[in-house]
DNA sequence: CGGCCGTGCTTGTGATCACAATGGCGCCAT
DNA sequence: ATGGCGCCATTGTGATCACAAGCACGGCCG
């Protein structure tokens, strides 16, 4: 890229600065991870500080801290010299992650049921199309977006913010590692559990829905360690 | 401080870099992270980043990676404006907090049982005196210290890195309100769950541990949401 | 005497630079 | 032809600087 300030010595921040929202780092914090959780990074893959403070349009520095925190979370993994990648997770670690989803899954659920208006489940239902759709056209990066997306919707209801920023660094950990699978398998049916979520829901039976949640991760889970000795 | 260096364009960054170990950035996170999750801090102390680089002596640059990562974990606050507090928890997130506690680390304990060697009981005895003693001396850090390591020393035979990680983020979170806490109140009984958690180890009996676990952690949340109003 | 506003110090943000270590690649020797 | 070695480009690390937004304190006016 050319230069993009004549003098020499510094450049004006202020130029970079758009819109007066959120900060850069903050930006480019957010769009990595959605990035990532949703499956368009695929596991073992490259990053380095310098391209992606040009594919933002910024220098090292904010960069490097959206890297920092992404690596803290589990969603970038950093060799013993610093270099970048998005992790690749062994099946005892993808099992572990399961645990903890259908640990906390299903208390976000249960949470959710008493505030569970019939606009959420028309908008849960809609979503679940929505994954059955993006399944038939083979598009990963869709169906994994949806399906968080879906549970998401759910979880929001729960009024517990702590459970869910949780529940999200969890999926972060799985994100690359859910579009390899979703990659190489041929698509699951559109799911299955979530029509028994949304019938318990609908029920207010806690838990009947404790269960379908559970039982939709723990299923998501059998498919990841069945292919991981294929990685 | 006094210019650590008479050249004016750059500093040496060789000569900050006594030891050849973790990066700078990463120790003054691991330090920092430490000294939050024992308590060492209270909640609603402000921080700033030159003030924190100046302790250490280096420059503002790790320091803001270590500040960020750990805001991104819950265990500072950063303002709309990005002044940097330890958090001030209020009821409904400390309750979360402990509900995933009771969720996961009974799983965690339960995972470590059949690892739990003899060795691992006298250890765990040994902490369980340690806070007795702090308990007495009216320590509130080393008590919290000791506390949290007599759990993590368990669940460390879990096997599960994972689940272990996102247990500590909560103990993390919840290190400047249990500091206040055991400042407040008069120190409890030195801990009666912990002695049910070891017989229960001894016996080998997974329920029974699940159970104690649980208990450990709910008498906490009791403590912790009772004293809540007079905060 | 009290509330409002302006000014200045404090603080976070982002860019740039120098440096060291690493990883990759080609070259040379066997 | 292949394996080892050394050089160069790449990449992360940390320091420093310029800038803007705050917050606080003090002065001014009502």
């Amino acid at each position: 890229m050319q230069d993009r300030r004549s003098n020499p010595p510094v450049a004006t921040p202020s130029s970079a600065r758009g819109a007066d929202g959120p900060p850069a780092h903050e930006r480019i914090y957010r769009d990595l991870r959605s990035r990532i959780m949703h499956g368009e990074l695929m596991p073992g893959e490259h990053l380095t500080l310098r391209g992606l403070a040009e594919e933002y349009g910024l220098s090292m520095t904010p960069v490097r801290e959206a890297v920092r925190r992404l690596s803290t979370e589990g969603a970038l993994a950093l060799t013993a010299t610093g270099r970048i990648t998005t992790p690749e997770l062994d099946a005892a670690r993808i099992e572990e992650l399961a645990v903890l989803r259908s640990l906390i899954e299903p208390e976000l659920a249960a949470r959710a049921l008493p505030r569970a208006h019939f606009a959420l489940i028309d908008r849960m239902n809609a979503i679940n199309s929505s994954i059955a759709e993006a399944a038939v056209k083979g598009d990963a990066c869709r169906y994994i977006r949806h399906n968080l997306e879906f549970h998401r919707a759910l979880y929001l209801r729960a009024q517990a913010p702590a459970m869910l920023a949780v529940i999200e660094t969890v999926w972060l950990q799985l994100g690359p590692t859910m579009r390899r699978l979703y990659e190489d398998l041929p698509r699951q049916v559109p799911p299955r559990a979530h029509r028994v979520m949304l019938a318990a829901l609908k029920a207010g039976d806690e838990p009947a829905l404790r269960l379908a949640v559970k039982t939709d991760v723990t299923r998501g889970l059998r498919h990841l360690l069945g292919q991981e000795g294929g990685g």
